[in-house]
DNA sequence: AACCCGGGGAA
DNA sequence: TTCCCAGGGTT
């Protein structure tokens, strides 16, 4: 594997051709198996794969995937389900308003699109849970066709190769946007092809923490591994997100045991979960207000919260 | 632009 | 313990 610099990396971070062809090359070899690529792929289960990626790992998406494609193979049964099995189903994923968001897409497809994905950028923005990267990817993992994919491992394959730094940006900024629609290539599959590579590439090899360079298609090529790998620039604007004690710890907590409860909670039963009354009693106005759960008496009906109980929506 | 939103596994 | 993960929506 060669790591030494062969020629000079180019001077500016415009797209190089032969570091594409590489990737693909290398991407050809090495791709995961992952079902969301299989032949018999539906554009509906690329979108699932999409929205449960967003911020959730590959190992852990693959099994709920198969089982949610399995039981909802289409955007018309999602659609029909009760929303209560759907966050179930969603189990500890993560970031459940996704799971809810997904079958408001669903729905919305239905509605909009007769139960078929589109594959028009407009229509795909305008899906709930649906945002520029998301859009994007279905675009090119679905119908192949030439979007700008820029996920966090596209950003940062870009950032070292092209611009010789260790890490993106904290915040996505314009000009990355930019450069990465000038390394897709203007061939629809050569375009979706460079997405997926280039995506892998990150996943695989050219990862945050420890990137194995050795085994890089384009270490030579490298302006970061050529630079000497210099120390993330941004390092002292990034701020690790605190975990204990936060309301996302006491939301999902609250969301835990709504999901294995078989009957509506009353408020003293869910007071169980959390110590603190005042943020838990915050915790869950949010998630009502969220539309992740549902009290009865509904909020304002009945003034007294020891009367009311907690449930997953219907 | 800044902030909020879960959860698990690797380093 | 800290860090990272195929982001999106709201303010």
């Amino acid at each position: 594997m060669p790591v030494a610099q062969q020629t000079p990396p180019p001077a500016t971070d415009a797209p190089d051709a032969s570091v594409r062809a590489d990737v693909v090359a290398w991407f050809d070899r090495h791709a995961r198996d992952l079902p969301w690529r299989a032949a018999d792929r539906t554009a509906w289960g690329v979108l699932v794969s999409e929205v449960m990626l967003q911020q959730t790992p590959v190992v852990r998406v693959e099994p709920a995937w198969r089982a949610w494609l399995e039981r909802w193979p289409s955007p018309a049964d999602l659609a029909a389900a009760p929303t209560a099995d759907v966050l179930r189903a969603w189990d500890r994923l993560g970031y459940p308003r996704r799971a809810l968001r997904l079958q408001e897409c669903a729905r919305a497809v239905v509605e909009r699109h007769g139960g078929v994905v589109p594959d028009d950028e407009t229509a795909l923005l305008a899906l709930p849970g649906v945002g520029a990267y998301t859009a994007a990817a279905v675009r090119a993992f679905a119908f192949g066709r030439r979007s700008v994919v820029l996920d966090t491992n596209v950003r940062r394959v870009l950032a070292r190769v092209a611009a010789g730094e260790a890490l993106p940006a904290p915040a996505q900024t314009a000009a990355e946007v930019r450069r990465a629609a000038a390394w897709v290539p203007d061939d629809d599959a050569a375009a979706a092809r460079w997405s997926a590579a280039s995506m892998e590439l990150g996943a695989l090899v050219c990862t945050a923490r420890t990137p194995r360079c050795a085994a890089c298609p384009v270490a030579d090529r490298c302006r970061w591994l050529a630079a000497g790998r210099p120390a993330d620039a941004h390092a002292h604007r990034r701020r690790t997100q605190a975990w204990a004690g936060t309301d996302r710890q006491v939301r999902g907590r609250v969301m835990a045991l709504l999901r294995e409860a078989l009957a509506p909670v009353p408020h003293d039963a869910l007071a169980a979960v959390w110590p603190d009354a005042a943020q838990l009693a915050r915790c869950v106005d949010a998630l009502v207000a969220d539309g992740l759960v549902t009290r009865d008496p509904a909020p304002g009906e009945d003034p007294d919260p020891a009367a009311a109980t907690y449930r997953l929506p219907h």
